[in-house]
DNA sequence: GTCTATATACAGATAGAC
DNA sequence: GTCTATCTGTATATAGAC
């Protein structure tokens, strides 16, 4: 199982960068340095070979995030969440790029994935949400906030400024500014109190 | 020039669609109920035919929006920006996934559509930025805001709330809660003083 | 300007030797 | 398991009649 794998990763990542139509086996064959045949004997189909290239490239999309919270308040976790997604969706900028790619144009063929990656979507959306209505009962948080809804826009500015750092330039690039921002404002936002501004 | 023009119209349909490689030029010769050599009569190849469709519907981008914010106090100008943009991206939901998947993707051979879509993002924010400087300066708006950062921010999350609406199913959506929910944490964030809270 | 017919190239996929 | 050689379909693009 030497050549699958070389398969595997190199049909990724052409996929990844390029998109399934113009990605071609032969391309495929001369990146993992194996023939146009051999893609054949380990995968039924390019359609075969797509599907488990993705599957494999999305699995690091479940990581365990809840144990890392763990004892912080509800401020402190919902800004942990932001630098834990960003720092994700860095290290997978590959995938990322390609899932945001399928959510944009609605290529078929993939539903499933497509499934998957929303569903994943709303996990996260709703540990946000369940943070926020913590806060909310424990009066550290605006009383007058809705949980889901708020939760819903922080996730929105997030993907945001994802697209952001794809816009402007070149990508795997520090959190920048925009990042900082969005925690701030969050203080400002959701915080019952004014903080301590310990900015200027 | 009745043919060219139903040429166009089908293949920036289809281009925006599906996407450059999955469109054949068969497709767009029967969707124009022509013939593919005809295509190659109007258009050198393939590749024209592409840069000129999306040109055309790049078109509407320069809407000139400064006339609508004459007389509006900086709040009001923000948020009427903020539903001008998502009204354009409604009504041209078209191009705006297809230049999405551009920026996401990072396609090759149209690099001048990429900069000038680009410009025209960087061209909004500053309108924003400039319409919060103002507030600021007018003392309308906190005077700890740094235009640019915060303009940046708003349009991130802009972007944000249009890939959320692919996201969650159905396009050509109403702007939903989330638009709303931009623009009431825009008054909290931005405004001097809290605003008469007419909500709940 | 618009068509039919065709050239040419390359895609995905198979056969069969090793 | 891995290869070379090949089949088959379809894509872009051209030739030439009308």
């Amino acid at each position: 199982m030497e050549a699958r794998l070389k398969i595997l990763t190199s049909a990724t990542k052409l996929f990844t960068t390029q998109g399934f139509a113009k990605t071609s086996l032969a391309q495929v064959a001369k990146e993992a340095h194996v023939s146009k045949a051999l893609i054949f004997w380990h995968f039924e189909s390019k359609d075969d070979l797509f599907r488990t290239a993705l599957k494999t490239s999305l699995e690091p999309f479940s990581i365990d995030v809840v144990e890392l919270l763990d004892g912080l308040d509800p401020m402190a976790q919902i800004q942990k969440l932001v630098d834990l997604y960003y720092e994700f969706v860095s290290q997978n900028i590959y995938s990322v790029r390609f899932l945001l790619s399928l959510v944009v144009r609605e290529e078929k063929n993939l539903d499933d994935l497509l499934e998957r990656t929303i569903e994943l979507h709303r996990i996260y959306c709703n540990m946000i949400a369940d943070i926020v209505q913590t806060g909310c009962e424990q009066g550290a948080f605006r009383a007058t906030l809705v949980a889901e809804t708020e939760a819903a826009l922080i996730m929105a500015t997030l993907n945001g400024v994802l697209v952001q750092g794809f816009l402007d330039g070149t990508e795997p690039r520090d959190p920048g500014p925009l990042l900082d921002q969005l925690k701030r404002s969050l203080r400002e936002r959701l915080l019952a109190a004014p903080p301590p501004l310990a900015d200027a």
